[in-house]
RNA sequence: GGAGAGAUGCCCGAGCGGUUUAAGGGGCACGCCUGGAAAGCGUGUGUGCUGAAAGGUACCGAGGGUUCGAAUCCCUCUCUCUCCGCCA
């Protein structure tokens, strides 16, 4: 969420900045003249609520007294009225105005590169190298098949579209990965691990973004009103919600492993082979809550903390910082990693790194008592450290070998009880 | 799922319609005292909104209602605890 008080004072920087990124500008407008009349109406009604006050105490020292207080009660009944309209005036507009706030996206920073989609992305590194083949290397949908260790046709039977089954080597590689990565970010990286929750409430929605504006996206349960976690940057950014953390206990670090859940409303027939895009994925989440003057350098340092997971595994990869029109609702930079699939020659997003400034700190009211001891708001940052409906697919394709086997990289095998290869039971 | 109890400031805890602009205690901060400390004494100690400021206003789990006036009465909801049932 925006600060209303800054786009009252620099409203043509926030339009700018809105525009950059394809929004609307045009709400800005109405919702400082919104700002404006809610604003008269406070001092309005705020002066006859202490008018009221006063009034009120008379009749009490009246009635102790024992003197009559009947005109005086009697008096007191217009001004009570007039505040009552007056207060729900108030909570229409402060409604209104909080429903455009809750649905403008964040600024992105100076440092993002204009452009309306991911064409306009900007490369940032490379690492390692594509690896070459003397055959034709296979899409991990058929690697997974041949060595039946993914079964999405099971899983249609199970729930649907969308969904896999892993199996014998495949659940074991899937569970190998999860505590490898864990592993590093809470030993090497100084992460807390955390195992939330994956349903999520309302509030919980709001505050990290995903909600009012992408309830579509979402799966929701009937009753009560949760909804099925997207990403662990949800449950563990509302930890801290409505909360004053002390300075000296920033920064903080959580690292979690949860599954994930998505609609992938629009995007039928979209990745349709494979585990590339599933209603259910796996994930581990890295999430940080920093003091505002650090938050760009926290993103370098979290970027960083998620390659390494690609180097340790000698995975091919690029890193691309998107372009304002390609950057998520909720963050002002974002870098995207993505791995080379060597079977279906195309880089693919494996991690997701953004720092979203005050952006969900204003929204879930996260703040830090800072030097002065007034609380303020703190920025928060999140990446995936990674995905393995992405990183699986990577490695499988990277590691098949002529004879139909999956080599299996080496930092992996101690978590594989020391197997080297998957092969065909 | 059934029955009951509860939710008050950093913590404990009073409060049962009008000097509560929340008693009292503890903690914490600062000051006095001290060679230094402890004890003692004094002062202070929330958040939001509004305002240039002084100040004003709202908030006693959340949301409604009754009343001139609600922490206090009524309704709905959430959460916690105890017992019963069910259960990994």
């Amino acid at each position: 969420m925006l600060d209303i008080k800054f786009i009252r004072e620099d409203a043509e920087t926030v339009k700018k900045a809105l525009a950059r990124r394809g929004a609307d500008a045009a709400q800005i407008g109405s919702v400082v003249e919104a700002d404006k009349k809610r604003r008269a109406i406070i001092q309005e009604v705020e002066g006859l609520k202490a008018e009221n006050n006063r009034a009120s105490s008379e009749i009490a020292k009246m009635k102790k007294e024992g003197r009559d207080a009947s005109g005086a009660i009697a008096g007191m009944k217009a001004v009570t009225d007039k505040i009552k309209a007056l207060d729900s005036e108030l909570s229409s507009i402060e409604a209104r105005v909080n429903e455009t706030l809750l649905g403008l996206p964040n600024i992105p920073h100076g440092s993002v590169p204009d452009g309306a989609d991911d064409k306009s992305n900007k490369l940032i590194l490379e690492w390692g190298e594509k690896p070459s083949f003397s055959f034709k290397p296979l899409p991990h949908w058929e690697i997974g098949e041949k060595l039946d260790i993914l079964d999405n046709d099971r899983a249609a039977k199970i729930t649907g579209a969308r969904f896999t089954v892993y199996k014998g080597a495949g659940a074991l590689l899937e569970r190998a990965l999860i505590n490898f990565m864990l592993d590093i970010q809470t030993r090497e990286h100084g992460y807390t691990e955390v195992a939330p929750p994956v349903l999520v409430n309302r509030a919980s929605m709001t505050g990290t973004g995903q909600l009012p504006k992408f309830e579509d996206d979402s799966f929701k349960l009937a009753e009560p009103d949760w909804f099925l976690s997207p990403t662990a940057e949800v449950q563990v950014t509302n930890m801290h919600r409505e909360e004053i953390i002390p300075a000296a206990k920033l920064p903080i670090y959580y690292a979690a492993y949860t599954p994930c859940f998505r609609k992938e409303a629009g995007a039928h027939g979209k990745d349709t082979k494979g585990i590339i895009r599933m209603h259910q994925f796996n994930k581990v989440e890295l999430v940080k809550f920093v003091l505002p003057e650090t938050s760009f350098d926290e993103l370098e340092k979290l970027l960083k903390n998620a390659e390494e997971i690609l180097k340790r595994l000698n995975l091919h990869y690029r890193v691309m910082l998107l372009c304002a029109g390609d950057t998520g609702f909720a963050s002002a930079k974002t870098y995207d990693i993505e791995a080379w699939q060597a079977g279906a020659e195309a880089y693919r997003e494996v991690s997701s790194c953004s720092n979203f400034t005050d952006f969900q700190a204003r929204r879930a009211s996260i703040k830090y008592r800072g030097a002065d001891n007034k609380p303020v708001f703190l920025h928060t940052l999140n990446g995936s450290g990674l995905a393995t409906s992405r990183l699986l697919p990577a490695i499988l394709e990277a590691y098949q070998t002529k004879d139909m086997e999956v080599i299996v990289p080496e930092v992996l095998r101690p978590y594989m009880g020391g197997i080297d290869r998957i092969t065909k039971k």
